[in-house]
DNA sequence: ATGAAAGCGCTAACAT
DNA sequence: ATGTTAGCGCTTTCAT
């Protein structure tokens, strides 16, 4: 933090406004002279002061990511799902030079306010969380994992992008790995519709019902863990004794299941295939290993960032711009090796 | 970030100084006027710009955190300990206005600089550390959870404080519950002793067993895989056929165990117990699930971000200031309920 | 194409 | 006990 930018411009012999120009390719400068500065400031060592470009600016360099699911009060939940997320943007993130904090859901605007939070990803946002809001009145940069909820979508043009998964795709992919292992009868498990992810998958087990012609039971759990899946998965078996397979968008959705199906002396996957929406380590080393969507958390923590970072300077004002989908491999394991 | 010091400073009727001294305790100010300038402050929803405040006193209101294992590339490693231990932190630093960053191993000085880091915490430092050094260079504060080796303490006198478990009476409590357990002939498998916790853990089972009479052979594996564990226990057992109990630090080298210990077709616990020196989700949900010494990773994160931020404005010169120690708790699980 | 100068909001000497 | 003032390092009009 001690050579600054009027170093530089000793250095160089220019004003100090023309090494700021040079850095940021503000203004005109000849090829020389931006050279000039430029090896100037690496022989110094110049790094910019992130106070002081911030204080100017009212941007700080800092960036955020909220990540706990609506309702929970962490900051990250123990999943790798979350984990290689969180990692992803992480590092995307300091390699832009940017720090990336994470926050809890509850917020309030002193608080975004005296972090200086300007610029920020939210993780399957159902558009009621305080920090969405402050950043769409306040005209910072919001990305989204997971679209918002179209009633909640600003009315005025706004710096709002979304990053996702096809979830329509991964529910397709889902139900048909499971028909092609031969299981006839399919049941979907998900969570609250206020998130997108949940909200499409059920959109597109209904769509392939109807196109089947085969019932698609759905069950929903409201909480994300292990004894709410448990009690589901048992209401539904006993509602629709027929079915024979289980497309779970939780991880919790698939232990539970698993437990359930076993304690009716049933065996997966002989008896009954289970395939989550969205793979985790754990679901790799439970036993049975169960089949699950990859849906590549890395790379969505990855995308949000670069995302915030393209997000330039000049206002855009493309609200709607096209979302960046990443895809998304599904996972064979033994949860879905029917034997019979 | 609209309404300044100075907004307060009129609605009060004092001077920016007195605001500002009154809003940090500094200065010498009545009773009276300070009541007032809090009020005309709460009133105008007033809250400090951290850019501002922070180009002036060179320190900028991030914390970073090292959490990576030596080696390792990744951010955070995907395990609960990991996890808790930095939504712990993270909790604790957002709670008092700052934001905590996570960082990777590897940093050149200019990213220190440029991210304007001048407070960390590093989990199991072995001193070589680009931050350690950074820190201790440049006198900023360092927290670190475990213990930096002796020779790398710093001569003159810093600003570096310490956050640790006893790991030797967490060594004790494996091996005593095992002994308890009805287990004659424990072994220890851990990991590089460059990292304190782990070197504790060695003493204090060579210790135990001159003091028991009782041969404690001790294993050591590089990185905490479970090959490399399996691997390791493979040696350890074919060398030492008497063993009937192991005592490992580490999560992978629990569950490698498992592995090999069922391949020569003994029975855990019946025939071979095994107790892990750090808790995590996966030993608990395991099978047989292992019995683990609970560390309270998210007493350790808040513990670090507490010293941190006691560790004022007045140069600090108690180098070697007593480290905080935090308890552990033994989770007792199937893998030592010893049915014979 | 380049430079001078103002000022972002705050803290800390230094008055009074 | 309170106020005046000088910057911290940078970006950004506005001149030249």
């Amino acid at each position: 933090m001690r050579v600054s930018i009027a170093d530089v411009a000793a250095r160089a012999g220019v004003s100090i406004t023309t090494v700021s120009h040079a850095l940021n390719g503000k203004g005109r400068i000849t090829m020389s002279t931006r050279e000039r500065v430029l090896k100037a400031a690496s022989d110094l060592g110049y790094v910019a002061n992130p106070n002081a470009a911030g204080l100017r600016t009212g941007q700080s360099s800092l960036f955020a990511i909220q990540i706990s699911p609506s309702g929970g009060n962490s900051l990250v939940p123990n999943s790798s799902y979350f984990n290689d997320m969180l990692n992803g943007a992480s590092a995307e993130a300091l390699s832009a030079g940017h720090p990336l904090v994470v926050l809890p859901r509850e917020l309030t605007e002193s608080e975004l306010i005296a972090l200086g939070i300007t610029r920020a990803i939210v993780v399957d946002p159902i558009g009621t969380e305080p920090l969405v809001q402050f950043l769409l009145e306040t005209g910072g940069t919001l990305v989204t994992i997971g679209r918002l909820p179209d009633r909640m979508l600003p009315q005025s043009p706004s710096r709002l992008f979304f990053v996702d998964n096809d979830a329509h795709a991964v529910a397709r992919t889902a139900l048909s790995h499971l028909q092609s292992a031969g299981y006839r009868h399919p049941a979907v498990l998900t969570s609250p519709t206020s998130v997108s992810f949940f909200r499409d998958c059920v959109d597109e087990a209904r769509a392939w019902a109807a196109r089947t012609g085969c019932a698609v039971p759905i069950a929903r759990i409201r909480n994300e863990n292990e004894s709410a899946a448990r009690r589901a998965v048992a209401a539904l078996l006993d509602a629709h004794p027929e079915v024979d397979s289980l497309f779970t968008t939780s991880e919790a959705g698939a232990i539970g299941a698993v437990s359930v199906v076993r304690q009716r002396g049933w065996v997966v996957p002989g008896d009954f295939g289970i395939v989550a929406g969205n793979d985790t380590s754990l679901l790799r080393y439970s036993s049975p290993s169960i089949s699950a969507i990859d849906l590549h958390p890395d790379s969505l923590g990855r995308a949000a960032v670069r995302r915030l970072l393209l997000a330039g300077r000049p206002p855009v004002t493309d609200t709607d711009a096209a979302p960046t989908v990443i895809g998304h491999t599904l996972r064979r394991r033994d949860s879905t090796r029917r034997s019979s």
